[in-house]
DNA sequence: GCGTATCACTTAACAGTGTTAAGTATCTTA
DNA sequence: TAAGATACTTAACACTGTTAAGTGATACGC
């Protein structure tokens, strides 16, 4: 589909479309303006990637990589306790979207059908930043101090309570009065609370 | 700013507007598209509204009536069990925002910035919603079988949280292998255990 | 060296978008 | 009957993503 040698152009422009995105915001994104920042007519782009949304798709692996990498980085920092893991991760994964933003919301923010059909290749990509979330909580199901019906959903209600999370303060939707970080803080701790096991109730503790 | 005389057209392009977004998706929704199904030329909408995102403020205004219309219903029907409550309101929630996709998109998941600043009085609208969750949740910390640090914050995370798994969902986030039943299950179960009263240590439970 | 093909790009254009300025009937009122 | 308001229209602007056709240089086979 795209040329196999790389021309250097399409390195060009995957970067100064990502600087666009993060200065402007995707909104104001045009084939145009990309095409006056590196000094080449609009349709030089078609020649790199299929359209607008092949461009945007790259860009979002870049994001998920990006993200994959910070999440290892959490997983590696922590590799004892899950609690302690998964919390650092429901942390890092908020921090993500909300120091990049623009980046956030071009990788969870649009719709497929918005977007060209996001190729399935591209979800398997995005999915290993689950992985990370399944895995500990697999590990705190071994160790017997986490409990849940199904890893799989639970992995995704997690990253859904934290997507909501992102989102609604990205888009500026929570209420002004409330602080940002309670918010965040509070919806780590619900989401931590919510697969712990039950504390045995049949052994005293020690003490 | 409006003709404060409704002349009909108005309406008219409320509910031609309503009925193409239902139909088609907002992407696809245009003046010209709207003008054409109306009858009339694309800029006489503009004598009634002030610009498209004006137009777009009334349907989200005339959804958020209609959730609170639901959540309502809702709260009447379960007057006694806070917990119940809760439990049927978020339930009520999800399905509204499954049912009406592109209702929720509108109301939900645009953001302010790429609307025209969405104006305050419209957040307040917005904000009742809300308020039937966190009379709910006042009202389980009054029996003891709810507690939070802050009900706001608390009413805020559960918002997100369902937010989150309706807005994963209608953009296909959600692994295909999961049950989408067993996600909204899992969530709305997750959302209510983080806001129970731990169950009272030193009390037996009879029998 | 010559012709040809290919490569990397350009210009021009199409069909669409939201929006504004100016024009035109029609109906009301002094 | 003249003036003015009302409710609409057409034409246009500046933008969007995208495609078709054209251009100039470079590489290659003979």
């Amino acid at each position: 589909m795209q040329p196999s040698v790389d021309t250097g152009l399409r390195r060009v422009i995957l970067d100064s479309t990502r600087h666009l995105l993060i200065r402007d915001g995707y909104l104001s994104l045009s084939m145009r303006k990309i095409a006056g920042a590196i000094g080449y007519s609009a349709t030089s782009i078609y020649l790199h990637f299929e359209n607008k949304d092949a461009l945007i798709h790259a860009l979002i692996e870049e994001g998920m990589d990006q993200l994959l990498e910070a999440l290892k980085a959490v997983e590696a920092a922590h590799p004892a306790d899950p609690i302690a893991r998964l919390q650092a991760l429901c942390r890092r994964f908020v921090d993500f979207g909300l120091e990049n933003p623009e980046y956030y919301e071009i990788m969870f923010m649009l719709h497929p059908e918005r977007m060209d059909r996001y190729p399935a290749e591209k979800y398997r990509r995005a999915r290993r930043n689950l992985d990370v979330i399944a895995a500990t909580l697999a590990a705190g199901v071994a160790q017997g101090i986490m409990d849940m019906d199904d890893v799989r959903v639970a992995t995704s209600t997690i990253w859904g309570a934290l997507h909501g999370a992102v989102s609604l303060l990205l888009a500026r939707r929570v209420d002004v009065r409330i602080d940002p970080d309670a918010f965040v803080e509070a919806t780590i701790a619900q989401t931590i609370r919510g697969v712990l096991a039950p504390v045995a109730p049949e052994v005293a503790e020690p003490g």
